[in-house]
DNA sequence: CCCAATGTGAATGCTGTGTGAACTGGACCG
DNA sequence: CGGTCCAGTTCACACAGCATTCACATTGGG
């Protein structure tokens, strides 16, 4: 998904952390040349200092021939009469100082609506590797994996700690939920299985550490 | 213009006081026939007390049959949460105990933008299959399907949401609009009709995620 | 009262999953 | 160099659980 565009630049420390707590991507572009040199998947701007400088940006961005949206708006309360004829500037505003939770709420809320919403779907990336967690649905370097629910678990569980090392028995009891009895095998199998499915090409994504577990990726020492 | 449509019935009196200021016309309207009867010109839904009828209210508000739009909910700073993936039922939402400048705000905001950019479409299409969301039909590949009204439903929020999946607790809830006591074969057997009626070379539409639930259409990189 | 729509329980078929056992390959040791 | 032990891998199979299907009960509208 493309960034957010953000002013001014920088943006506040507490709207950049919401930002990045919310898992948007997000960049910062003041002067025309670079605003117009991006593409963008909405934005966001905070007329909390200088409201008018704000308006003025907002005018630029809303133009035809850039029309960045959604846009999301951040000013102080008593700057809200201000908004009256000016509501085509901007989607949804969130009063500052803002609460974090409901900043996220909002930028969840805005992007989950515009075109683009489809596209945020929650994923995991490692390599060529992709998790859908949406949709349920696993993919390969393009085309996509056929696994069954308990691979599909382990993968992920596995993808979401990439470079980390567990053993059968943490596997057994994050991934499976509960305290086992016996069959590490079962582990063995499903990796077995995982590693089949993934293609030759990239068994190599889990590498077994000996005496010890698996692995997802590349171990962060090399 | 249309009145807003509010609930509960009475609606609190500070919601009430700020709509007047607002210069608003509302009316509560809580039962089904009441509903029907009227025409709106978008919804105020007041979540702070009772979250669950509220949604409740606003699955019902949205039916196609009546799509009252835009749509404003009210909610506590704590159900935030609440909110992800049921975006679709609102357009935007004032945190309680709101502020009244910044609700008259909101709510000026919404009303001034009368389409909300097309999100309010009239059909739904994906392949072959087409919604009309104003005259309740569907049609596949040209010719009309005779669709039931709960098998409408459902095929409705399926394809409203393509290419996720959803399980039966969650399509009980979302579809039906209750919490559902044993029946899960429930879900099964409407889709099953479903995948009839859409015949055996679009029957394929609907997936089954085994163990999981069912996904309508395709994953975007497949 | 009839018909259509919807919900429920039971029978069936299939797929995913777990398990034991055989197989492989490397490390260690005499 | 060859034997043995150990850990991981692979294989085949049986069972449990899940989805599907059918048939029937129930509901509600015309």
């Amino acid at each position: 998904m493309e960034p957010l565009l953000c002013w001014p630049d920088p943006i506040a420390a507490e709207v950049a952390r919401a930002l990045d707590l919310a898992g948007c991507q997000w960049k910062c572009a003041t002067e025309d040349a670079a605003v117009m040199a991006g593409t963008w998947g909405g934005g966001v701007v905070d007329a909390t200092d200088e409201p008018e400088k704000a308006f003025a940006f907002l005018r630029l961005i809303r133009r035809a021939d850039l029309a960045v949206a959604p846009v999301m708006l951040l000013l102080r309360g008593s700057s809200l009469a201000e908004l009256e004829s000016r509501h085509e500037l901007f989607d949804d505003f969130c009063v500052s100082p803002f609460h974090p939770v409901e900043f996220e709420a909002r930028i969840r809320h805005l992007l989950s609506r515009g075109g683009m919403g489809g596209d945020d779907a929650e994923t995991i990336m490692y390599d060529a590797l992709v998790l859908n967690l949406e949709t349920y649905q696993a993919a390969i370097a393009g085309h996509p994996l056929d696994l069954t629910y308990m691979e599909y678990e382990l993968l992920k569980f596995l993808a979401q700690n990439p470079g980390r090392v567990f053993t059968r028995e943490t596997l057994l009891s994050r991934v499976w939920g509960y305290e086992y009895y016996g069959g590490a095998r079962t582990v063995d199998v499903h990796i077995r299985r995982l590693r089949a499915k993934l293609g030759e090409e990239h068994a190599g994504l889990i590498s077994t550490v000996r005496s010890v577990g698996y692995r997802f990726g590349e171990s962060r020492w090399g």
